[in-house]
RNA sequence: CGGGGAAUAGCGCAGUCUGGUAGCGCGCGAGCUUUGGGAGCUUGAAGUCGGGGGUUCGAAUCCCCCUUCCCCGACCA
């Protein structure tokens, strides 16, 4: 490729939209415009990217057993209503009606189209297992999108979705994308950490995300120094502490708490700290009010409370039902005395404490010596906490250290969540008809794309991983006027073109200080730089984006040698 | 959806308070000089001042309404 013919616009300054570190550079490069609020065009050199992601991510896939297909961008609204997902999956489902007023909608994912699909076609156990992907655009419209490509309202994502006879064929499936994932960020030349995952809205019973560590990445992440163990810090299990103190003799007795909301402010008050506190939060889980009881230096995780209740929507309650529910102004909410149609669970916290404080359910009230299994009956036990930094391990006991991630891929083991509502089944050995056993697994191509600048990126510009750079090396003829310098630099992409590298010649007229400035900021890998100082010795140079090395190469010798370097940089196909 | 900020040439910005017919840097075209880390000089092209309404002799500037974009939060395969 040609600079003089490569729509590659860069620019000085980046646009002040932009915050993030891969969204500026991804628009000072020349690799992306913006359209619209999380919408973007995508330019030459970014297609060269996600090309290179695509094919590491086929072949991965297709070495895994899946097969590429293509699904329809806009779905039937039929299929949605019959999973249920129409009502269910809110305004991030955009939906439209075509000229005859029928419904459909852009589609975010795609279980309902593929079980459509799927169904129609395999009636028999010979045809499982079954595994199909497609890399397609998606979209879904985003409350806020934010940060350039890493959330995006519409982008490309690779989704595999597969079908098993039976709960272990269909495990062996998920480990095989399990280690698929794993080669493909390994390949894309990416730092990043396999986690165990809430499942959210798509359901399902066992998941895995793909974080690629990063500062500005939107997830929190902890990994167990002692053991394996790493989970999404939604997900993170915590050690359940033992019960320490002596049993608790004194009784139950109401004190006045006047204005004392925080924690904080009753514990000063009381002359104790919030340690002894147990913070009783209502939330409203699908219409119906529970009370959520963690200690009070511990804050609630929403997301563990909400998978423990099996619901699709959680919130916090809002002032107007605290009052109907407690009688009593917003802090002063405590588990005794509650209406009895409010469901009452506690942390293991909060349990193994012998005796709490609590709101008394009355203003400016509170209760102290409090002694679960006494004084109210004893609220199940469930691990309802967020993670802190140094919280003990649930696994080990080892301690918490938190991470920063970007989402780049979701393994989701779905078993049966949409094949038997949706009537996907199969006849099998014994001629019964059975459910097939599904699982669903994304990666994000845009995002893959954001994520490796967010790792690889300096004041300059991108270091790209050489497995996905746009291309793998620039050519600089530094002298447009002298014709040694020109026709050795032309030499040397050719060669380097015959050897199978991807190369680009910056055949601009311009100074060498802008050539210089554009090839750091678009990234190549490496640089060869043609000059007449250098020329003169016989020599070429260049220079290692990623770690600034530099050195001299014979003009003779130059394209081989370099070459050799680019195939192990490579990494193995 | 709550809070904050912004919209003036392709990009970055000034001008708005105090109304008088739009400017700077970069980029872009032409010419000359220059050429190892975003050159210099000369010259030129380019703007419905986000949109609509109002006040005024006169509005980028004052008033009202709307739209879009960015950031924080809530939300989120």
């Amino acid at each position: 490729m040609r600079m003089t013919a490569l729509h590659a616009p860069t620019l000085k300054e980046a646009p002040k939209e932009a915050e993030v570190p891969s969204h500026a550079l991804l628009l000072r490069a020349g690799y992306l415009r913006k359209e619209a609020a999380g919408i973007y065009s995508f330019l030459p050199l970014a297609m060269k990217v996600l090309a290179r992601i695509g094919r590491i991510v086929r072949e991965e896939l297709d070495r895994a057993g899946a097969q590429e297909v293509l699904l329809p961008l806009i779905q039937p609204a039929e299929l949605w209503q019959e999973s249920g997902r129409w009502t269910k999956y809110g305004p991030e489902l955009l939906r439209i009606k075509d000229r005859k007023d029928a419904e459909f909608c852009f589609s975010p994912t795609a279980e309902e189209l593929i079980v459509s699909l799927v169904r129609r076609d395999v009636r028999s156990y010979r045809q499982l297992p079954l595994n199909l992907y497609q890399i397609a655009t998606k979209f879904r419209d985003e409350v806020r999108p934010r940060a350039g490509l890493l959330r995006g309202r519409e982008f490309i994502m690779k989704d595999a979705y597969s079908f098993d006879a039976d709960e272990a064929a269909a495990g062996r499936t998920y480990q095989a994308m399990y280690d698929a994932y794993t080669r493909i960020f390994q390949r894309c030349g990416l730092e990043f950490r396999p986690v165990e995952a809430d499942t959210g809205a798509i359901g399902g019973s066992r998941s895995h995300e793909f974080q690629v560590l990063a500062e500005t990445g939107e997830d929190s992440i902890v990994s167990c120094s002692q053991c394996t163990y790493t989970a999404n810090v939604e997900k993170a299990e915590l050690l359940a502490p033992s019960a320490s103190d002596a049993p608790a003799t004194a009784v139950l007795r109401r004190v006045d708490t006047p204005g004392k909301r925080t924690v904080e402010d009753v514990a000063a008050f009381l002359g104790t700290t919030p340690s002894r506190l147990a913070k009783t939060l209502l939330v409203v889980a699908d219409g119906k009010p529970v009370a959520a009881l963690v200690r009070g230096d511990h804050e609630l995780n929403l997301v563990k409370l909400k998978a423990h209740l099996g619901a699709t929507e959680i919130e916090l309650a809002g002032e107007a039902l605290v009052r109907e529910l407690t009688g009593a102004d917003v802090g002063f909410a405590g588990p005794v005395g509650l209406p009895a149609h409010v469901d009452v669970v506690a942390d293991p916290a909060v349990l193994a404490l012998s005796a709490v404080i609590c709101g008394a359910n009355a203003t400016d009230q509170h209760f102290a010596d409090v002694v679960f299994g006494r004084d109210l009956p004893r609220p199940s036990a469930v691990d309802l906490r967020l993670a802190h930094d140094g919280d003990p391990c649930g696994r080990c006991g080892g301690a918490f250290r938190f991470f920063r991630g970007i989402e780049v891929g979701h393994v989701f083991f779905l078993g049966t969540k949409y094949s038997e509502p949706m009537g996907c089944t199969f006849l099998d050995q014994d001629g019964k008809e059975r459910p097939m056993v599904m699982g669903c697994y994304g990666i994000g191509l845009t995002r893959i794309m954001a994520a490796a600048i967010e790792q690889n990126h300096d004041a300059d510009g991108i270091k790209w991983p050489v497995p996905i750079a746009p291309h793998e090396v620039v050519v600089l003829p530094l002298n447009a006027d002298d014709a040694e310098v020109l026709s050795t630099a032309e030499r040397v992409y050719r060669e380097l073109l015959d050897l199978g590298v991807s190369a680009v010649l910056d055949d601009r007229d311009m100074r060498p200080g802008a050539k210089f400035k554009d090839a750091d900021l678009v990234g190549f890998p490496f640089q060869i730089v043609v000059g007449k100082r250098g020329l003169a010795e016989g020599n070429v140079e260049f220079k290692v984006r990623a770690t600034g090395e530099k050195g001299t190469l014979t003009v003779a010798g130059a394209s081989q040698s370099l070459t050799e370097r680019i195939r192990t940089a490579r990494g193995g196909a």
